[in-house]
Parts: C-alpha cells; sequence; structure tokens
DNA sequence: GTCATTTATCATGC
DNA sequence: GCATGATAAATGAC
C-alpha cells in the first residue's frame, strides 16, 4: 500500500504499533538479518567455485553441515550469482572506460 | 582466511567516499518530490546517475538506504529536511 | 530461476 | 562518535 508501512507515527500503523484495523489476518514478521560465520561462507564459497547452481541432493548436505535450512543455501546461491554478475558488469564497465581513455 | 585477504580489495567499502554536494543535492531534490513513491524507474536513475556523475548502483544504493533512513527517522528532524519542498516550491512559482 | 527491494551490518569519512 | 556509502541475509514480484 504505502511504502512508509512500518514507520513510526504513520496513519497506517495503529497507535503504539497496534495492527491496522484494515488487516486482521496473519501478521508475518520479517525474519531478521543474521551474518553467516566464517567457516559457512567460506564452505559455501568453496561448493559455488566448483558450480553456480546446487542440486537438491548438494543442498541438502550443505544445510545439514553448516546448521543451515535449505531454504538459506538455496537463497545464498542466488544472492552470490547476482554479486557474481554485479562484480563482472563492474569490471567490465571499468574496462571499457580504459579502453576509452586509451584511444585518446 | 584466504576470502578475508580477497576481500580486503574487492570490497568497495573499503575505498567508499562520500559523493560531491551536487550529488547530494540532486538526489535529495528528487526523493523529496516523489515522497509519495519514491522509486525511480530505470530511466530515471540513469539519468540521475549522468546527472550526479556516479554510476546507476550507486544511486540504486543512496535511494535504498535514503528511504529505510528516512521511514526511522519520520517525527524527528527528518520533517525540516522537507526543505527541498519549498525550495521546489520557491523556484517553480513565477 | 532472476532481480529489485528491505533490513541489519560493515567499513570508512570526518 | 555518528553520518554515509556499500555489502550481506532475507523477502517478494514475476
Amino acid at each position: 500500500v504505502n511504502w512508509l508501512y512500518g514507520a513510526k507515527g504513520n496513519p497506517l500503523v495503529g497507535a503504539l504499533g497496534t495492527i491496522p484495523q484494515e488487516w486482521t489476518g496473519t501478521m508475518t514478521v520479517r525474519k531478521k538479518r543474521k551474518p553467516y560465520s566464517k567457516f559457512q561462507t567460506l564452505e559455501l564459497e568453496k561448493e559455488f567455485l566448483y558450480n553456480a547452481y546446487v542440486s537438491k541432493q548438494k543442498r541438502w548436505e550443505l544445510a545439514r553441515n553448516l546448521n543451515l535450512t535449505e531454504r538459506q543455501v538455496k537463497i545464498w546461491f542466488q544472492n552470490r550469482r547476482m554479486k557474481n554478475k554485479k562484480n563482472s558488469q563492474r569490471q567490465a564497465a571499468q574496462e571499457a572506460a580504459a579502453a576509452a581513455a586509451a584511444a585518446n | 582466511a584466504v576470502m578475508i585477504l580477497r576481500s580486503r580489495f574487492l570490497d568497495a567499502r573499503r575505498k567508499r567516499r562520500n559523493f560531491s554536494k551536487q550529488a547530494t543535492e540532486i538526489l535529495n531534490e528528487y526523493f523529496y518530490s516523489h515522497l509519495s513513491n519514491p522509486y525511480p524507474s530505470e530511466e530515471a536513475k540513469e539519468e540521475l546517475a549522468r546527472k550526479s556523475n556516479i554510476t546507476v548502483a550507486q544511486v540504486s544504493n543512496w535511494f535504498g538506504n535514503k528511504r529505510i533512513r528516512y521511514k526511522k527517522n519520520i517525527g524527528k528532524a527528518q520533517e525540516e529536511a522537507n526543505l527541498y519542498a519549498a525550495k521546489k516550491a520557491a523556484g517553480a512559482s513565477p
């Protein structure tokens, strides 16, 4: 509805953080972001180096060994692929700029 | 350990620089003039990036940070930042 | 699946 | 010492 939903003092949010009248249904609470440990990140990076797409079987193993849910492993690989793409685009832009500068 | 050393050089946070005063002015002007829906389209982002002399990714980062940090400040001095609204009105009235 | 986000956290500027 | 820009988890649209 409004992008300010959840902001303190916004009319859409009831006083003292109560739920708006129009919404009596399920108030799904967003899970708080929790940084992974060094070991977890290293193991995930190791597997990502092998292949950017993980199979269901590997996903289950990783989740069990790293004490994560399969959903977390799946999302980690999705975010990691996006990170890879951004870094590639950034590097390509830098090289293009360098080539353009060299042409002068 | 290897990853730490690599990230020390690849992480752009290590070489962060503040935007110029003009760039911040341009971004704030757009943000407060679209306060009801501060989500610039891809084309708008590109234009803002050119005028601000930054990348579109940096424009996206700026709006992401601006939205969440504006939302957390409603009722505080953030309302005073709406001098951009008065500024716009002063420039468009004649 | 991608991809633009939200949110907390990180690293830096000053 | 916080303000600020960038990144890391997590969600949701499509």
